[in-house]
DNA sequence: CACGACCTACCGACCGGTAGGTAGCAGTGT
DNA sequence: ACACTGCTACCTACCGGTCGGTAGGTCGTG
């Protein structure tokens, strides 16, 4: 959507071939243990046509980046920031989110997530600094959530993570072909974090609603971040 | 404690040096990107004395994880195995597993965590084999409390890798020097997954204990598991 | 004939790994 | 007392190969 790979802009589907082949091999066998003649290869070219199209091997991960960025924006971010509901907003976020890491359709998204300090620099703070506005999103809906009781409270920085931990770190362990659908993932998730209110719950009756706003013991008022990346 | 680096069994402290300081590096800059040279050297060695300890640069990397999974299971599991409840059985152990990865003490633990698919072979079902031994700890954790109703049930995969997801996401943004401590990231998610009993709940008020207990509207049967890593 | 796309051929540096030598030390036979 | 042996712990010097990257040429198309 962004276009930030620093080239020119009507370039087009050559380039665009290139980011997903290159992102293929790296997501197979990482960055550094990609050489720029297996990228070259995999294009069907020589390395010197490769750089052709490239500057160097960082800014190529770079643009792979970016490009997985926008794609996660396209697919999880604008289709959800609408909803009012701050724990409706979570838990279709959560589902997107899910989904976009267990189907490879998109190899960049997995190099962002493990790939996260690989890029030094303005490059690395470029990407951290559009990490970061996801767990802005993240941390506001934590605490619209936790504000208006949908929620057990809970320091939005802490959720944040949480929920980011529970839904990346998927690409990790999932296989496709496992006994668990991705589906059947993203549902279990979503009922974990966001139980969905009962008939006790809207009825207003005794220690119902109020369960899951129980103060925590201390601390309750940390509010600080570490955040920086996603 | 096992010594599955598959060397003489007395060689003992010099070895173990050049583990730490190999994982040091490795941890900083990746398998990959981390040369014997600069392995070496950080040992006060040249490349060839590194030589006469180790095989080679992958048997390093395997004896660095076993190493690694040694101080895991002796700071993490052996500490929490024996609690009887399920559920206080799960908070200690992410509570210790969360404080590992925080503090920076086992660059060992945090090169598991990030090269999970660096290894291949048999290092790789060896170690992929001793992950799943905590997988299956949690996952039998997760089934006893959702059977004897202590917490929202769930498939105990989903909350196997979950919770997993949560801590060991950990390693990718936490900064020591941040505003959240480990205490308060450890408290604020253990509350969230496994929020303490209240006086409602004991007292077996309605509406209050059943809350957590509601069955999922549907597939609360999926038992399968993608499971190999962790 | 200008230009983009791509090539061949090459650069110096560095990669993982090894052959073969040496310095120091414990043990031992005389 | 001393030479000799065997061993560990390293060293220097080097291997073939590959790394990221580039100079300069070719060729089809507008």
């Amino acid at each position: 959507m962004t276009n930030t790979g620093g080239r020119k802009p009507d370039e087009g589907e050559r380039y665009r071939a290139i980011l997903e082949t290159a992102a293929r091999l790296i997501c197979d066998r990482g960055y550094e243990g990609t050489s720029m003649q297996e990228i070259a290869a995999a294009c069907r070219m020589t390395k010197a046509g490769l750089y052709h199209h490239i500057q160097n091997k960082e800014q190529l991960l770079f643009a792979i980046m970016n490009y997985g960025m926008d794609l996660f924006e396209e697919q999880v971010l604008s289709r959800v920031q609408d909803i009012a509901n701050p724990v409706e907003r979570l838990r279709a976020c959560m589902r997107h989110n899910i989904l976009l890491v267990t189907r490879g359709w998109s190899k960049e998204v997995i190099i962002i997530l493990h790939e996260h300090a690989t890029l030094t620099g303005e490059a690395r703070a470029f990407i951290d600094a559009r990490k970061k506005k996801y767990v802005d999103f993240l941390e506001e809906a934590y605490g619209q959530a936790s504000q208006q009781g949908l929620i057990r409270p809970v320091d939005p920085t802490v959720g944040a993570f949480a929920f980011l931990g529970m839904v990346l770190w998927i690409y990790k362990w999932f296989k496709p072909d496992g006994r668990l659908t991705d589906e059947q993932i993203a549902d279990g998730m979503v009922d974990m974090l966001f139980p969905p209110l009962t008939a006790a719950d809207t009825a207003g009756l005794p220690g119902s609603a109020a369960l899951r706003m129980v103060p925590r013991t201390a601390a309750a008022t940390a509010t600080g971040t570490d955040s920086e990346d996603a």
